[in-house]
DNA sequence: GAACTCTACTTGACTAGACAAGCTTGTGCA
DNA sequence: TGCACAAGCTTGTCTAGTCAAGTAGAGTTC
């Protein structure tokens, strides 16, 4: 009866939970630099008497906090400031026909290529195959408003995705159905800046020598390998973009 | 006494925390496909009882696992399993010394130029101060063992780090003497392929058409600008690597 | 002085119960 | 038929207390 008066009073703001509360005010109060890196910050017990809540509401901000990095807490010890050196932000990586599609653009694909391929050795080790043993391998160029956006070749575990040949990828891009088949639980990446190979550059509409963007990426679930996608993309056309946000 | 003895017996593991197998619980049935993305998943109450734990125990779980993306709650309605096309990652960026230094190598940095300059229109605009004024510039070239890795342009609103010319920077990195000065707070960042400007490839040591990576940062603090940097690496000395691990 | 123990303080985790707020659904009334 | 309302589910949040486990420092013993 009074919360709900006090809390949705018309006009005023609804006041925060007291744990969001809490949190704000260490939030700012680390802003502001009243605790330099690595310094001891307020205890429990002393929170709990600055705002007058239970022990569970100041230990949850505490400990989202520290989910975000901006505090560390050692048991027996106290709560400190985090160096702040490497704050991270989430790189997301989308389904390019969802991004496409969110800018307010027209997706096409072209498939270049959709067959079966004995794997070398390399290949192989990486999609955790037998050597020799065929492997599912697609070409596909990505268009946006029909300019060449990304040429994903992509090579695919037969055990995990049997019907992968068979998939229509002018309707369903790969990320999209590899990801019904198997949900996307572990990944590597890495993002480097090349030259394009002469194909890559041919079916991009490219000169040779444009800067590309080129994501590797190998994809696993429950610790077995699924596939792994070179990504080139036309550096005049593609740029990843981000925020940090602690 | 006797959970002593249980979690510690020589040899055996120590038990996980109650909130802990609860979402290791949940997350093994998620990898499993046990519920698709988008599918109704157990009640907290349902859980409670299958778990015989608190309330707030199982909230925990599912509070965590929520953070983690792997499920979204609906109050009032349920608990559904996640879309999983957004995965995202960790993108840390770290103060390139360190990166370097971690990799058992020498870091060594030329400062081409620390200087103040009137600031353009776009640049003051950018860094929130007034056009004409003046701000500050420095231009680094960093070296891991002797070869150039990164060419930093950088931009500094002079309100915020009125030492920053003064700063030894062959000694300590600007990334590191700006998150001393103020913590790093929110960043927005662009990933892209592009050729070096001419005077980028001569510092670099690269050919005028050798494909980079290119990294424009621009940072905050209490959504006030601090600096604009420019970071350019040669493609084949550098990529971006990370991985996803939901 | 070195080694030990005891105490006080810290975080880590949990419980049982409570109230609030949002959604769905079914019931009964007009 | 259409609408209002209440019941019954869900998640969201909080409290007050408990026990456990880790650390640091003071004091004690040898």
């Amino acid at each position: 009866m009074h919360t709900d008066f006090a809390r949705r009073r018309a006009g005023a703001p609804v006041a925060a939970a007291p744990y969001a509360r809490v949190k704000q005010f260490l939030k700012s109060e680390l802003e502001r630099g009243r605790w330099a890196p690595g310094e001891l910050m307020p205890s429990e017990a002393e929170l709990v008497a600055q705002f007058g809540v239970s022990r569970m509401t100041v230990g949850r901000a505490l400990r989202e906090l520290q989910g975000e990095g901006l505090l560390e807490r050692v048991q027996g010890v106290g709560t400190f400031a985090a160096q702040l050196h490497r704050v991270a932000s989430t790189l997301t990586i989308r389904d390019l026909h969802e991004e496409i599609v969110a800018r307010g653009h027209r997706h096409e694909a072209q498939v270049r290529l959709a067959r079966a391929e004995p794997a070398g050795a390399a290949l192989a080790a990486q999609l955790g195959v037998a050597e020799g043993e065929h492997v599912f391998h697609s070409l596909i160029v990505h268009l946006e408003d029909g300019v060449p956006l990304q040429c994903e070749d992509r090579y695919v575990n037969p055990a995990w995705a049997p019907d992968y040949l068979n998939v229509d990828f002018t309707r369903i891009t790969p990320t999209h159905y590899l990801l019904q088949v198997a949900p996307l639980w572990e990944a590597q990446y890495s993002i480097e800046a090349a030259a394009p190979s002469a194909a890559e550059a041919s079916l991009l509409g490219v000169p040779a020598h444009e800067p590309c963007l080129v994501i590797v990426r190998r994809t696993m679930s429950r610790g077995v390998p699924i596939t792994l996608a070179r990504l080139v993309h036309p550096g005049r056309r593609y740029a990843l973009q981000g925020e940090f946000k602690p």
